[in-house]
RNA sequence: GGCCCCGUCGUCUAGAGGCCUAGGACGUCGCCCUCUCAAGGCGGUAACGCCGGUUCGAAUCCGGUCGGGGCUACCA
């Protein structure tokens, strides 16, 4: 061991000693059954989407418990650390409400960001160094990637643990020396000299768990070159979670092999562990089976995929719940967002995220809005994604109103024409002037009819001159099938079949389908009296 | 390589030894409605990864195998 003055020379003397924060952060005041949580997002400048899908989860078991949901920025590995990146997940968690009880801006237990956490971690570090639990290392990389090469070659497990670890029980001299010397240094973890065979504990997901324990000499305070003496992960999630007073630590499943490690860490330092929970990673089909969402391959493991796209909140928490609990999915949304996420109930494999099935949530809730919800909900999407229409909505907030009214309001079955606010100016675009392209009579949206020009012109205009507005949508019709007739269009498509030769022109379809394109712009669009009443004669 | 986790229709799942010739939802296909599109109605399609074992009986229990995922960093 070495000699306690030649450790505390290594830290500033100012430091405050483990009782000292023990008492700065007491344990929390709780409800019998209270859970706090915990998120602890990277600020490396991208959301992931299975950020917002552990955070939600992590808020809501947070709340339902009474407890308390905490955000902590894990900013220990400085080199990624991106310009703006708090504020992106900020916004972030604002659009998916979940807002976090605790953070930086108002929290007894903070600082809330690691990197500011400094002294906290040293105070804990040279406390398990005084009491022998942990060591100075002063291996260089090039001797770390030796000793793999060496194991690799061995077919042994790689790592820092037994007669690979040079430095576990050093001379202290030797220590001494390479202090003088000016070498730099990791701290590392003294792993139990006689570990348990297995490692064995409970997750609230998937039950008893079991594995080797762990016999690594894992780094926990990075390289003392570092002007910031920052700890890994592992030590960071000891000494912050306990200080914290988290009890239950939701993360991804791929900690799952570092909870042995994490375990060891807890008793070293004397701290009771939290409760663990660990969560399935979000997945993407492809060909011949699935694989974890990412960040460099698939745009839609990305948030702001979502958000460019224009998904109402409230479908993607519902798809997102979905894939957390299976009942919840069921359930109707409104119910479904009120009902509470129970980790018993989360799947063990790991969900795919079906694009397909968010569209369909997605058109059938923004069905169930009113037009001016919709356009309510529309707005905000537009002014930061579509600049170019938002005068447009503003100064014709009525014919918006009234467009989107069309076959939503008072009908049994509401359109189901929006899946996303990106596709308003497609499904909507044309009751805008300003938004409209004329259609001429050789226009490629009729090219489909295979109608002559002249035809399709002499139609047109002899509809537009003999126009009438009509209040009964059967007596307004009845104008298209009129002119229609005097057109040589076959009344219905059942007469056009019978006999196509008497029809050359086709059917009232091809004769509607005209005055659809002449009047949207599209060869799609509701119902024709309902477009003919909001457009008015212009 | 070592160690973990996981495996029911294309997808999300129900299923906790007989209620299962495996149910629902989304998708998909067909039909109906119809002036287009969307919606809606009706119907069809499609799964217990594989092999052994336990049992009168297994999707459900056990073993193996295959497949997928993760960890094996001074990244989280």
């Amino acid at each position: 061991m070495l000699d306690p003055a030649m450790i505390d020379a290594l830290f500033p003397v100012d430091l405050p000693e483990p009782a000292h924060l023990e008492e700065r952060y007491p344990p929390r005041q709780l409800p019998e059954g209270a859970q706090v949580t915990r998120f602890g997002p990277s600020p490396t400048g991208y959301v992931h989407i299975g950020n917002i899908y552990v955070a939600m989860i992590d808020q809501n078991v947070a709340h339902q418990t009474g407890g308390t949901y905490l955000v902590r920025i894990e900013d220990t590995d400085q080199a990624r650390v991106v310009e703006g990146a708090v504020e992106q997940l900020q916004r972030a968690f604002e659009f998916f409400g979940t807002r976090a009880d605790e953070d930086d801006n108002d929290g007894a237990y903070g600082p809330y960001h690691q990197s500011q956490r400094e002294a906290i971690y040293l105070s804990y570090a040279r406390q398990l160094l005084r009491e022998g639990k942990a060591y100075l290392c002063f291996a260089t990389e090039a001797e770390l990637t030796d000793i793999r090469k060496r194991q690799e070659a061995a077919k042994l497990p790689t790592g820092y643990y037994g007669k690979w670890a040079i430095w576990r029980d050093a001379d202290p001299a030797l220590v001494q020396a390479k202090l003088d010397g000016g070498t730099p240094y990791v701290v590392r973890f003294r792993s139990p000299d006689a570990p348990k065979p297995r490692a064995e504990f409970t997750d609230m997901i998937r039950g008893r768990l079991s594995a080797e324990d762990n016999r690594n000499d894992a780094v926990i305070l990075k390289s003392s070159v570092n002007p910031l003496r920052l700890p890994t992960y592992h030590f960071a999630h000891a000494v912050d979670d306990h200080l914290m007073r988290v009890t239950l630590v939701i993360r991804g499943d791929e900690w799952i092999s570092s909870v042995p490690l994490h375990l060891q860490l807890f008793d070293a330092l004397g701290f009771t562990p939290p409760t663990y929970a660990h969560i399935a990673p979000l997945m993407k089909q492809i060909p011949g089976g699935k694989r974890k969402l990412s960040k460099r391959k698939d745009p839609e493991a990305g948030v702001e995929f979502y958000v460019k796209a224009g998904y109402p909140t409230e479908a993607i928490l519902y798809f997102l719940r979905g894939l957390a609990n299976g009942q919840l999915a069921e359930l109707p949304l409104p119910e479904a967002l009120e009902a509470p996420i129970q980790l018993e109930d989360c799947g063990v494999a790991g969900p795919l995220v079906d694009l397909v099935k968010l569209e369909d949530i997605s058109a059938d809730y923004i069905a169930t809005l009113s037009a001016e919800q919709v356009l309510t909900a529309l707005h905000p999407w537009v002014a930061d994604h579509d600049p170019d229409l938002l005068p447009v909505l503003e100064n014709e907030n009525a014919k918006a109103l009234a467009a989107l009214a069309v076959e939503r309001e008072g009908v049994d079955n509401p359109r189901k024409d929006l899946r996303k606010w990106s596709d308003f100016r497609e499904a909507y675009g044309f009751f805008f002037v300003q938004l409209f392209t004329p259609v001429t009579a050789d226009d490629d949206r009729l090219a489909g009819l295979k109608l002559d020009p002249d035809v399709v012109r002499a139609f047109a205009n002899d509809f537009a001159a003999k126009y009438q507005e009509l209040d009964d949508p059967q007596e307004w019709f009845n104008q298209i099938r009129t002119l229609a007739a005097e057109h040589r269009f076959a009344p219905n498509p059942k007469e056009f079949k019978k006999n196509p030769e008497a029809y050359p022109n086709g059917s009232i379809r091809e004769a509607s389908q005209i005055v659809r394109v002449a009047l949207t712009g599209s060869t799609r669009s509701p119902d024709l009296f309902a477009v003919a009443r909001v457009l008015g004669a212009d």
